[in-house]
DNA sequence: ATGAATTTGAGGTGCGTACCTCATTTCGCA
DNA sequence: TGCGAAATGAGGTACGCACCTCAAATTCAT
């Protein structure tokens, strides 16, 4: 009636509960034939190990290290007091987890960072990067070190990361440009696109997905090049008011982030709500530049989910338990003011 | 440096180990000076009571029931599915879920089956109904033996539920009506709008939302009264096609279920993808429609997560713990082709 | 101060599992 | 057939906590 027990299936499988453990534990010095055997009576009976009993047993603690950008955005903002969240949330569950700042944009630092992870104090790795070829051995060689080594909603393809734990650039970028041709209205317009920098790789995904939309359904609509901004408000503004003197404009494509200094540009310029604004990622600006009208969408990624998804993903790679594939998929949310969450 | 445990707790307020068990599990016998000396030693020393350790030691285990009409559309089989599965997660949290299904509509049936709930086998109850006086008497009873009752999908605000796991219809209605505006391009048009039924709560209240937001924001559309369907398709058609006589629609807003319905009525008159239909809830249904672009846009709440927050809410309310607001929201998905997932 | 009631301490057992040690059995192979 | 190696069994301790019993200490009222 109850769960079965490792007592169970060592009866069952009439073997000792030794055996059994070294089966359930991968140890060493089990025969196939009695490995399987022991796999037969726990299919049979439908045990479940009990991870709480198995890590109170253990006494184990996992300590995840979490390396995120420190200038960043108003979105690493987020993303970091989500973490900080999720990890007391998971201090049920005997995870620990430490934040760490690396100089934005500064990759050998990382790497050197990574270099002095002890495979011995840290369960796992989730990182916050761009990718360069420094970071990339330097997540293989932790990875070598049988550390699990997560991306976070920047993937890094080619380092041979475990997991991805973030949404797919070009299909948010598509979603942007969908939203963007039908908010337009199919009618013959311009779309500026705007950057702070073209040199991560979501950005570009995200612009190769929006050009793929707007081409293929949305046709008599124009898309100017990207401008790069540099996290430059004046700039912005500049090359805004230099767009805007040579052609009319229906809609802005915020690729990043920068929702402040693009309502600011607006504003001076008398065009707040006239255009179509969409924009990705909820922060505290997006949020009130939604709620007042100045941006119509934000396509976004729940930084919660995006916190938990990590823990538990470093956790599950930590235990080299299977991962729940449904649950850690991030969904591509579509944020416009009258589904903006409290 | 580890987490403190109960003999640090012991050891810190002076006392001995049987008076903070006496104390964490409000047993009697302790003087208010011991036990406000004992709360104050766990503040100091920031203690966390290990909840799988406790649970272990209790050998409890979490039995929860939950509720679905036996009829129901896909969107019940969906929730159905997504619950099985969550349960199968949590079987490693020591929480067990049996689904029963209680003849859709009769809730008398419902509250005959409520009242045979043992306080002392179930931990905890969630349901998915209609709100009718019967129904509610019957989960004030439940409360009042001290069983935890969440409300599922559909609200029962004046039961007295512990918790309610859903979307806000209202602003499910809203955000359908401000995606239907958009997408019509704010031209005069009329747009339709089916139900199978008006007597559920949610339908009502999308229906409110959505005339709200088409009256205040996009008042060149006509809203026309709700066509009910009552789940037969030839019904539907025939509704249709008596609209569509007198008049041209620009949009169809699908107030339930009944994707699979309409686009087959619309096929038929040659209409596919020629007006723009939003509808509420993902199914496998409205999934292809979306693929095949016969529907334009899904309101939805994520049925995995709502699954999962029904049993961490209950699981939650059996240990009086406090529940993770932020974790717990659901959130309106609005769910195209482009951010469709997997 | 005395007896009774209340409060506290000490210690044990068990929950389901991990992990260790030391026999003992079985197997593969020469 | 016998040997060494590999496989298995038996039993113990520990993890953090719940819950039980019984004795000892401390109130408290009279």
């Amino acid at each position: 009636m109850s769960r079965p027990t490792v007592n169970d299936i060592a009866r069952e499988a009439g073997v000792s509960l030794a055996t059994v453990d070294r089966v359930l534990n991968a140890r060493p010095g089990v025969r196939d034939k009695t490995i399987f055997a022991v796999n037969e009576a726990i299919a049979r009976l439908g045990y479940i190990r009990d991870m709480a009993a198995a890590n109170l047993a253990r006494s184990r603690r996992y300590r995840m290290a979490v390396f995120l950008p420190d200038g960043g955005g108003q979105f690493v903002q987020t993303v970091a007091a989500a973490m900080e969240e999720a990890a007391q949330q998971a201090a049920a569950t005997r995870t620990e987890m430490t934040l760490i700042r690396y100089p934005a944009g500064d990759t050998h630092s990382l790497a050197a960072l990574l270099a002095g992870v002890d495979p011995d104090e840290v369960a796992g790795v989730a990182l916050m990067a761009p990718e360069t070829p420094v970071l990339r051995d330097a997540v293989r060689a932790l990875r070598h070190r049988a550390v699990p080594v997560v991306a976070l909603a920047s993937d890094l393809p080619n380092a041979g990361c475990d997991h991805f734990v973030g949404i797919d650039s070009r299909a948010a970028g598509r979603t942007a440009g969908v939203l963007m041709g039908r908010f337009l209205g199919n009618r013959p317009q311009r779309v500026a696109v705007l950057a702070e920098t073209m040199l991560l790789r979501d950005a570009i995904e995200r612009r190769r997905g929006f050009d793929e939309v707007m081409l293929a359904d949305f046709a008599t609509v124009d898309v100017l090049p990207t401008l790069e901004t540099h996290g430059a408000t004046e700039a912005l503004r500049r090359g805004l008011a230099e767009v805007l003197s040579s052609t009319e404009i229906g809609g802005i494509y915020l690729l990043g982030s920068g929702h402040r200094a693009l309502t600011a540009a607006l504003e001076g310029m008398g065009l707040l709500g006239r255009v179509v604004v969409i924009g990705h990622e909820l922060t505290l600006h997006s949020r009130s530049a939604l709620q007042s009208g100045h941006i119509h969408a934000v396509i976004a990624q729940n930084p919660g989910h995006l916190a938990r998804s990590t823990l538990r993903v470093l956790r599950a790679k930590a235990d080299r338990a299977p991962i729940d594939e449904g649950q850690e998929q991030l969904r591509i949310d579509i944020v416009i003011r009258e589904n903006l969450p409290d």
